[in-house]
DNA sequence: CTAACTTATACGCTTTGACGAATATGTTGC
DNA sequence: GCAACATATTCGTCAAAGCGTATAAGTTAG
């Protein structure tokens, strides 16, 4: 599939961004991701919908908890694209900071307590090993 | 300037990608912009002065005539995918026919003199030396 | 089945932005 | 100055999309 308007439109969005920066390396909980960014569970939800709209993401189903990871689209220019995408958001600091967040989900047990027995992230489960 | 988001939001029109894809190679009058398009001109006019805003092209005036012309951002993450987006709008049939008819802009010489006098696009010109 | 929980969607509201038509701005030649 | 021309901007309208609140849908434990 080839449309760059799409494409584009779905990366013109700050909390898109911050979504995919937050799964570049690894599928990742949605709760993580509502706490992590401090926004309301809906408007995440419903931009994580569009990011699977514009066949950016991917949803895996385990148990109550639903995992969002980046897919490539098949096209190859785009797949690039957004690949410099995520490598340019890395670059930002809020961007790293919101990395920061997730790596550290471990170390708030008060927080990740409350959230009863969610999955772990993945870069928290390697780490502990 | 680190703007990902006002970027992206730039390329996430059909009429801007097609603007960006036929100044791709040179700087081009906006007359040609309209005839090539086939859109209204104050709707060419709107696109350009978006674009304008976003960092992405600058104008040169040339008496009654304006020429707008790709600038790379300062930002070296955002300047790659700006070149990549080029390259891969370059790919699509109907970005080339565009270009095709931009390069084929001398030989309908009836819509053109309709024009009168206007600059010729650079790539006309280098043709017929 | 029911209660508790996670995530998705529907609703109403507001903002953004795309559009055509009309008009303003800037330039040239007389 | 004025007329003709190229381009830019303004205005009113409409559709897309963002948001929070409320609610629906799906899953698990009891």
């Amino acid at each position: 599939m080839f449309n760059p308007e799409l494409f584009f439109k779905a990366l013109g969005d700050r909390t898109r961004l911050r979504l995919l920066n937050l799964m570049g390396e690894q599928e990742i909980c949605v709760c993580y991701l509502v706490e992590i960014l401090e926004q309301g569970q809906p408007k995440i939800s419903r931009h994580l919908a569009y990011l699977r709209r514009a066949g950016m993401v991917e949803a895996r189903r385990d148990g109550k908890w639903m995992h969002y990871r980046i897919v490539m689209p098949p096209d190859k220019g785009a797949a690039q694209i957004l690949r410099q995408t995520l490598a340019w958001l890395n670059e930002e600091r809020s961007m790293q900071a919101d990395r920061s967040r997730l790596s550290k989900a471990c170390c708030s047990p008060a927080k990740y307590v409350a959230l009863q027995s969610a999955p772990l992230p993945v870069s928290v489960m390697l780490e502990s090993r």
